[in-house]
RNA sequence: UGCCCGAUGGUGUAAUGGUAGCACAAAUGGUUUUGGUCCAUUCAGUCAAGGUUCGAAUCCUUGUCGGGCAACCA
C-alpha cells in the first residue's frame, strides 16, 4: 500500500482517498465498485471508469468489486453479464472473489424498506404514475403531499407485504420515501424505492414481485459491501442527498459518493441509446463493428487494452465536462502499436511493375526486420522475382516537387529489397490509367543515392486479402450538437467503411485475430476474427501518421 | 422565475496564496531502408468586473457562459 502521509494524488478523488487514508476515516480500507447495469454494451467511457474504480483501489492497495446493478428486470439480460465480463477482464482488471449480483440482495433490501417503513419514513402510495408526477411538481413549483403519505405504519406493512407476494397489478402501488415535497431537490421529493414488476429476472427468476429502485438500492449495496469510496458520474450529484437520507436514516455503514466528469469524444456518440439505435437500424453491423467505440468493437478493430488504459490515465478525472480530442486517443494506440506491432508488406491499390532485368523464373530472396522498435521480434525471409505488385499512389507519371516517389526515369528503394528505376510505363488506351509500370531492378549493394522507399508484394508469392478500412463514424466532432429538428445520424459518415481487395506478403495468411500488425507505410492492422486462411480479412485500426497527406493535401484519413 | 455543479493555450490536464507546467494537436528543422518512430524548436492560456493580500489561476462578492435535475430507468 502506498504510504499514507506520501501526496501521490493526481486529482481531486485521490486526493480525498488519500485524506482519508491519513485521518484512519474507514481504518485505512479502499474499497471501490464498479456497478454495471447489464443491460447493453460497455464503451470507452465505461472503460474510464473501470479504470478509476479498479486503479483506485490498486493504487491504494484496496479492493474493488465487480458488482451487476440488475434492479430492472425489463431491461437487463445474461447476454450483457456475459459480455461485461469479458470486456473488464480484457480491460486488465481482475476482481478476485468480488463479483456480485444487487438482486443478490433484495431479501435485505426489503427488510431495510419494511424498517424505513415502520420507522414512518417511507409509505405506500396510491397515486397513479400520472398523478405521482403531477404531485411531483416542477424545479419552480413546489410539489404536494400524496393522500397516502399518512397512512398508518400496519396499514403500509400489510400494502407492501401483499405486494410483495403479487397480489397486484404493475403501477397500482409504489412504496415512497417519506421526506419533503418542498425540496428544491426533485428528488428528494418523497421518492419511489420500490415499484411493482412482474417480470422473470435473469438472475433471480420468478421470486420476486417488486424491485428496488436505482436510489434506494445502490446505496445499500455500497453500504452491504463495505465499499468506501463510490464514485459515479455527475448526473448522479443531485442524488447524492437522498443517497445519504437512506443510509441516515437506516443507520448503517455509510460510503461516501464522489462524482466526476464522463468522457465525451469527438466524432463518437457514447450513449447506451444511441448506440443501440446505430445498430438496430443498421447503420454498423452490431455491437462489436469495429466502428463502435464499445470496448467489444474496439477490440476488434485491434485497439490494445494497453492503449486504453493509457489513455485513461492520460485524460484525468475532473468535474469539468469536457470533450476529449479523439486524435489523444489514437495518439495513445499509435504509441502503444509502434512498440509491438510486426511489420508486413501490404498493397492496398496494386499496380504490376515489371523488373525487366529479373529474368522469368527467377527467384529472388531477401531479409526483413519484423519490428525495428523491438529486436527480439526476429526476421523473415521474402520471395520476389521479376514482377511485383506496388501502390498506385506510390507512382506519378508528372510527380508534384515534393514527391519522393516513383516517377519515370526516377528510383526508389523497394524496401528491404534494393532499389527500382523506372523506365516506361504502360497505360488502359481507354481509360489513361496506368496498367504496368517498367523498371530495371538494383541490388541493395549498389547504395543508390534515392530520397523514397516504397512497399510492394511479389505478383508471383503474395496472396490476397480483403481488407476493411475503417475511418470514424462521423464526419462532426460533436453528432449531438446538431440543429433543432436536425437527426444526429445526417453526421453519419458515409465513407466510414471502405472494402478492398489486396495483395498482401504470404506471411499474412495465418495471422490471428486480434494480433497487432503494421501494414509499412499504410497503418496499424489485424485479422478479423472471421478471418480464415482461404480468405484472409484485416481489419485498419488506425493509420500511420502521414505528413505526406498533409503535404499533397490529400484527406489522409 | 428553483436547486446543484463547473470554467486555465485549439483540445485535455497540472500548479491547493509565491516563477502558469505537461501531454495531444498544429508549424518548422534534424536523423532515418517506413514521408513511421525518435530528437530539437516554435505557436498558444488563467471567463469578466470588483474586493482581500506584499503577492491571487487559487480566497470573497457580483455577473457571464456551459452542464445537470421534473422514469414506478440506471
Amino acid at each position: 500500500m502506498t504510504d499514507a502521509t506520501e501526496k501521490t494524488a493526481t486529482h481531486f478523488i485521490h486526493e480525498i482517498v488519500e485524506e482519508d487514508l491519513r485521518t484512519g476515516k474507514y481504518d485505512g480500507r479502499v474499497v471501490t465498485r464498479f456497478p454495471p447495469e447489464p443491460n447493453g454494451y460497455l464503451h470507452i467511457g465505461h472503460a474510464k471508469a473501470i479504470c478509476l474504480d479498479f486503479g483506485t483501489a490498486l493504487k491504494y492497495g484496496g479492493t474493488c468489486h465487480l458488482r451487476f446493478d440488475d434492479t430492472n428486470p425489463e431491461a437487463e439480460e445474461e447476454e450483457y453479464v456475459n459480455a461485461i465480463i469479458e470486456d473488464v477482464k480484457w480491460l486488465g482488471f481482475d476482481w478476485g472473489e468480488h463479483l456480485y449480483y444487487a438482486s443478490d440482495y433484495f431479501e435485505k433490501m426489503y427488510d431495510y424498506a419494511v424498517e424505513l417503513i415502520k420507522k414512518g419514513k417511507a409509505y405506500v402510495c396510491t397515486l397513479s404514475p400520472e398523478e405521482f408526477k403531477e404531485y411531483r411538481g416542477i424545479p419552480t413549483r413546489l410539489g404536494k403531499e400524496s393522500p397516502s403519505r399518512n397512512r398508518p405504519v400496519e396499514e403500509n406493512l400489510d400494502l407492501f407485504t401483499r405486494m410483495k407476494s403479487g397480489e397486484f397489478k404493475e403501477g397500482e402501488y409504489v412504496v415512497r420515501a417519506k421526506i419533503d415535497m418542498s425540496s428544491p431537490n426533485l428528488h428528494m421529493r418523497d421518492p419511489a424505492i420500490y415499484r411493482i414488476k412482474h417480470a422473470r429476472h435473469p438472475h433471480v427468476g420468478d421470486t420476486w414481485h417488486i424491485y428496488p429502485m436505482y436510489d434506494f438500492a445502490h446505496c445499500l449495496e455500497d453500504s452491504i459491501e463495505h465499499v468506501t469510496h463510490s464514485l459515479c458520474t455527475l448526473e448522479f450529484e443531485v442524488h447524492r442527498p437522498l443517497y445519504d437520507w437512506i443510509l441516515d436514516e437506516l443507520d448503517i455503514y455509510h460510503p461516501q459518493q464522489i462524482e466526476f466528469a464522463r468522457l465525451n469524444l469527438t466524432y463518437t456518440v457514447m450513449s447506451k441509446r444511441r448506440l443501440l439505435e446505430l445498430v438496430k437500424d443498421g447503420h454498423v453491423n452490431g455491437w462489436d463493428d469495429p466502428r463502435m467505440p464499445t470496448l467489444c468493437g474496439l477490440r476488434r478493430r485491434g485497439y490494445t487494452a494497453d492503449a486504453i488504459r493509457h489513455f485513461c490515465d492520460t485524460i484525468g478525472i475532473t468535474k469539468y465536462e469536457s470533450l476529449t480530442d479523439v486524435a489523444l486517443l489514437e495518439h495513445c494506440l499509435r504509441d502503444h502499436l509502434n512498440k509491438v506491432a510486426m511489420r508486413r508488406m501490404a498493397v492496398l491499390n496494386p499496380v504490376r511493375m515489371i523488373l525487366e532485368n529479373i529474368p522469368e523464373g527467377e527467384v529472388k530472396t531477401c531479409t526483413a526486420v519484423n519490428n525495428p522498435e523491438d529486436e527480439g521480434a526476429g526476421t523473415r525471409e521474402l520471395k520476389f522475382g521479376r514482377e511485383i505488385y506496388i501502390e498506385r499512389d506510390d507512382f506519378m507519371e508528372e510527380p508534384p516537387s515534393k514527391f519522393f516517389r516513383l516517377a519515370p526515369d526516377r528510383s526508389v528503394r523497394l524496401r528491404n529489397a534494393g532499389f527500382v528505376t523506372c523506365t516506361g510505363l504502360e497505360k488502359d488506351p481507354d481509360t489513361g490509367a496506368v496498367t504496368v509500370i517498367r523498371g530495371t531492378w538494383t541490388a541493395p549493394e549498389e547504395k543508390v543515392k534515392v530520397k523514397g522507399t516504397i512497399h510492394w508484394v511479389s505478383s508471383e508469392h503474395a496472396i490476397d486479402a480483403e481488407v476493411r478500412i475503417y475511418d470514424r463514424l462521423f464526419t462532426v466532432e460533436n453528432p449531438m450538437d446538431v440543429e433543432e429538428g436536425a437527426d444526429w445520424k445526417d453526421t453519419l459518415n458515409p465513407e466510414s467503411l471502405k472494402v478492398v481487395t489486396a495483395k498482401v506478403e504470404p506471411t499474412l495468411a495465418d495471422a490471428a485475430a486480434g494480433t497487432p500488425l503494421q501494414f509499412e507505410r499504410i497503418g496499424y492492422f489485424c485479422a478479423d476474427p472471421d478471418s480464415t486462411a482461404v480468405k484472409p480479412i484485416f481489419n485498419r485500426t488506425v493509420t500511420l501518421r502521414d505528413s505526406w497527406a498533409k503535404i499533397a493535401g490529400k484527406p489522409g484519413k
